[in-house]
DNA sequence: TTTTAGCACTCCATTTCTCTGAGTGCTAAA
DNA sequence: TTTAGCACTCAGAGAAATGGAGTGCTAAAA
């Protein structure tokens, strides 16, 4: 249903689905043919128009909730409108100092970006948000550190090739010292770096063969901890934020509808949600039906990417009714996502003391 | 309005009482005499019952929503439940299984942790769930450590009194060493641990003025990075889950009821909901128009603290209907706190090789 | 004095009915 | 090909009718 190509229309039916859409966007209500025939451009009588909207209906670009009323746009329509109707929406400037204003100084570490992220998209768009990231194939841990905090305690750093940096206090039964650690932290960045999972589960077992037990012990404690990171790092949850945006729109007054959708998105893990998570730049839009998912059948997605810098990509997305303001929430999401993708893409790749958050 | 005392009640009004109680909890619908005489345990005539009824409706602890229909508690009836009716309620060994099952390795990050907590009870309670933390009065820096990346970045690394470690990369626009790194080290131990925020900003002024530029650019990193953890430690941002969960009770059907509540829990940022966060162990309830917040006003809180050691509390509960099973609610929250405490108080005092997830 | 049966009464919830008006499709003229 | 005119349809709002659960009161029974 992607592949809608409006040249079986003339231009006045595309003039007329064009008004069908933006009209019902704003009001939520059918719309008559007396009330396109006011749009402006139109010089032509209701009638003609009626008989307009009979053929758009007949050819899947309009519906009609019931004999007597207006029409109001169908899935086919939207995505007509969405690939070759619809005007660029241009942020005002209070609408991009605002983004900005929301942006600034929120980046701390990558979760709560990524959750700050959707918490921002969901109040400036006024539906539910979701976000998430993607990682890259392969990560690695590049590098240990361990710093000895008291004789039975010690913190242990790794860092990964994405510049993730993870710590965590461990105690000990007995005592190490300085030196000790400063061994194992070079035995540690000698044989378990630039490693995958399976690897490391490998390399320990093979280490725990001809190792001191004492010193194994912490070994195996630091590098499973890194394990840890890396299976952190690689499984992606969906951060949602604004759920309750939901029950501002009209189409989810009803409880039958809100509640399937609030469910769903609450229940975020699924990443099955956005089929095409890898999507080029720029903002995505999933109409309707075209979701794959069955709880997003009758709402569409609204998503854009950014770049996360060292190889991880993100998303962040609305998720709302069909009939949506697709030009001006697109352009907003792609606002945000091109300043996240500078402020992330700034810190990863060294530029000047900057700091990158990775707590 | 907490202090109801059922000493003018009889046993039989107060058997009355508890029977409304349990059955409305039960159905949510207004119970009449005649469902009160068939309760077990009284062996009177509805006529007693309805006269009875009549008394406590006069005395506050019922209502009536119309002349010809059955009563329901009031906040007043329930307080009196909740303080002397109630049962102790027994959870069962699926319960108590699931909740283990459920906490069981999921203690990462302190941030995780809360969050998670909060998504296991609202799943266990069907009620949406919230989480927060409550910082002791003073938190300062114990320890600072610099890690040498690479010739142009370094990793900061602050541990707090309270065990948190948080970390940081920087890049920086020229060369380090790393025995600049470690004489840097030393300087921040002696001189900038044990310090509140404004003591750190004072200090930080007083070495601006008579040290090397170059140095004290990357003290000032490092400093500021560490009063960014102090200040995040010290606000509470309060976490929610399950919040669509409100729609799965009857008194949320109408979205006017429905939706300021979960507007409310969205912008859940104001810790100006529970008022007594610091609340004693044990589960607390607080009904209806016991709450502070207007939002609340018609709605019950059921909350426990559990202790996350090293002087910092922590707090998750559940928002519902008045017409909540109080019993059950707070066995369950009560008794994932205790898990919390368990947990997290294990990990905080140095036992053997623990692990504390604080990245 | 307390409890019970009986009965008239109240009032909400639900269903049924009616009415209205926006919007359509069709036909015939421009 | 467009327009005016007209009969027709149908959802939604309101009014009226119906049913029934539960009450309060009174008078008899325990």
């Amino acid at each position: 249903m992607s592949e809608v190509s409006g040249l079986d229309l003339s231009e006045r039916k595309k003039k007329i689905l064009r008004a069908v859409i933006e009209m019902y966007v704003q009001n939520a209500e059918p719309v008559g043919s007396k009330a396109v025939a006011q749009w402006a451009g139109l010089d032509v009588s209701s009638a003609t128009i009626r008989n307009d909207m009979a053929d758009l209906e007949e050819q899947g670009y309009l519906e009609q909730p019931h004999t007597s009323a207006g029409r109001i746009p169908s899935p086919k329509g939207y995505r007509l409108y969405v690939n070759e109707l619809m005007g660029d929406y241009k942020l005002s400037i209070q609408e991009t100092e605002r983004i900005n204003e929301a942006l600034k100084g929120k980046m701390q570490a990558l979760d709560q970006v990524i959750d700050e992220a959707g918490r921002v998209v969901a109040k400036l768009t006024q539906y539910p948000a979701f976000a998430l990231t993607a990682p890259p194939e392969r990560v690695t841990i590049r590098r240990f550190d361990l710093l000895l905090v008291e004789e039975r305690s010690f913190i242990a750093v790794a860092m990964t090739d994405t510049n993730t940096v993870r710590n965590n206090l461990f105690h000990l039964d007995r005592e190490v010292s300085q030196s000790q650690l400063q061994m194992l932290g070079t035995l540690l960045n000698t044989g378990f770096t630039g490693l995958s999972l399976d690897e490391l589960e490998k390399e320990l077992e093979r280490v725990a063969r001809h190792a001191d037990p004492d010193a194994f012990q912490l070994i195996d404690l630091t590098v499973r901890f890194g394990m840890e990171v890396l299976e952190e790092l690689a499984k992606k949850p969906v951060h949602t934020a604004g759920i309750a945006n939901l029950l501002d729109h009209p189409e989810y007054q009803s409880l039958e509808r809100a509640q399937p959708l609030m469910s769903f998105l609450s229940d975020a893990d699924p990443a099955a949600l956005p089929a095409k998570l890898t999507a080029e730049d720029g903002a995505n839009i999933v109409i309707g039906p075209e979701n794959v998912s069955e709880a997003l059948k009758d709402s569409s997605v609204v998503m854009a990417s950014y770049d996360l810098g060292a190889g991880m990509k993100g998303l962040i997305g609305v998720v709302g009714p069909t009939r949506m303001d697709y030009a001006k929430i697109s352009a907003r999401l792609a606002y945000v996502a091109k300043g996240l993708s500078q402020i992330m893409g700034q810190a990863a790749l060294p530029p000047e003391h900057t700091k990158e958050g990775t707590t």
